[in-house]
DNA sequence: TAATTGTACATTGTTAACAATTAATTGCAA
DNA sequence: TTGCAATTAATTGTTAACAATGTACAATTA
């Protein structure tokens, strides 16, 4: 069963101003107009202003009192190199939890995840290919963590994932990830970590 | 100089509400009315509804679309411990940037903070003990990475935080700050770190 | 000319009324 | 009484007008 999910206006608001921002067609420091933004959607700047102050504490945007909002920059390399090793400790975390207590449901769906991703990759729709792959990571950390590591998880990856280059590089990506899932099937513990490791850099 | 730092009315209201929760005066899962908030600040709707969502991407808060803002339950033992290696992982990147790499007057202003952190133990204020606890490893840390880095770290020790009781037990919490300035002002690395290593639990 | 003050404009912050949704209550039937 | 449906009340979501703030630029002064 298709679960088509009913997603709120805001949430839908953000979503496209994430990938906006994760895609790079929205530039580190282009400055974010309220009005604009309404005009754009639709809507009044009341919603506008709730998805801004969301995406601000994501660390996807920086704001200024009085002042607005604009795309964050790019983390320096040291900070880049903390968040992945952070990113690592979250879902290594995640996999121990998920370790003999997984079903094969969800490992379908987590297939069916991937197989996504391979499409996105076929057709070169690499913003798409980008939003699948951190789906794919959000699914299985919010099945071992519910929402509390989700909310943990969630502003490290979005916040690394600005200008990242590594994607449209490589098939390897879409095969990093069967073999997580492959490892998650076996139960393989040591498997699965070596994976996720390799995945996430 | 002092700074006397100017704080927005939403800055100021979140303040409020971040202690009341962190304090356990308002207990998990109680449910925050707008209209009632917008009362007790002697404001709009509008900027609680800024605050609550500041709070809920902390991890303070839990929200439901059409329903509301509710206190967070305590995390789970597992997630504790997670948060605990996390938060260390930031805070000793925190300390090995600072190395060789700090001035005196900012040790002397945490030299200040620690003095605060001592008066409240001894009137036994613990909300505000537990709140300068905070402002201190804050201070560094946005010293060490500035904001990107405070934004990483400030979610977790929040969250962590909710329900901590370690405080009123001990004097020792107070002499542990005053071992890790010690350790950053000689500048050595290694008893930095296990200084802080020791704190953080 | 350089610095500073003043003014006009653009943008964000706040408010209060209204719409949409959810939760609670009432009334009715079995 | 119990279960369900319809109605009412309470609460959140949205909007548009207004207030406050910051920015850019022109005018003024030294």
């Amino acid at each position: 069963m298709k679960s088509n999910k009913i997603l709120s206006v805001r949430e839908q608001i953000a979503d496209v101003l994430r990938s906006d921002i994760i895609s790079g067609e929205l530039e580190p420091n282009t400055k974010l107009n309220e009005q604009q933004l309404a005009e754009r959607f639709g809507t009044s700047r009341g919603p506008i202003r709730d998805v801004l102050i969301k995406l601000t504490k994501e660390g996807l945007l920086v704001s200024k009192d009085n002042v607005g909002s604009s795309v964050s920059s790019p983390l320096t390399p040291e900070l880049q190199k903390l968040s992945i090793d952070i990113r690592r400790k979250i879902e290594e975390h995640a996999v121990k939890q998920l370790e003999n207590n997984i079903s094969e449901a969800d490992l379908a769906r987590m297939d069916g995840i991937i197989d996504r991703m391979q499409e996105h990759f076929d057709k070169e729709e690499f913003t798409d290919l980008t939003k699948t792959d951190i789906e794919f990571h959000k699914y299985f950390v919010g099945l071992a963590g519910g929402e509390d590591l989700t909310n943990l998880w969630y502003p490290v990856v979005l916040r690394m994932r600005m200008n990242y280059q590594r994607i449209r590089n490589s098939q390897t990506l879409v095969d990093e990830h069967r073999h997580i899932v492959d490892a998650l099937r076996k139960n393989d513990l040591k498997l699965a970590i070596s994976s996720i490791r390799k995945n996430i850099k």
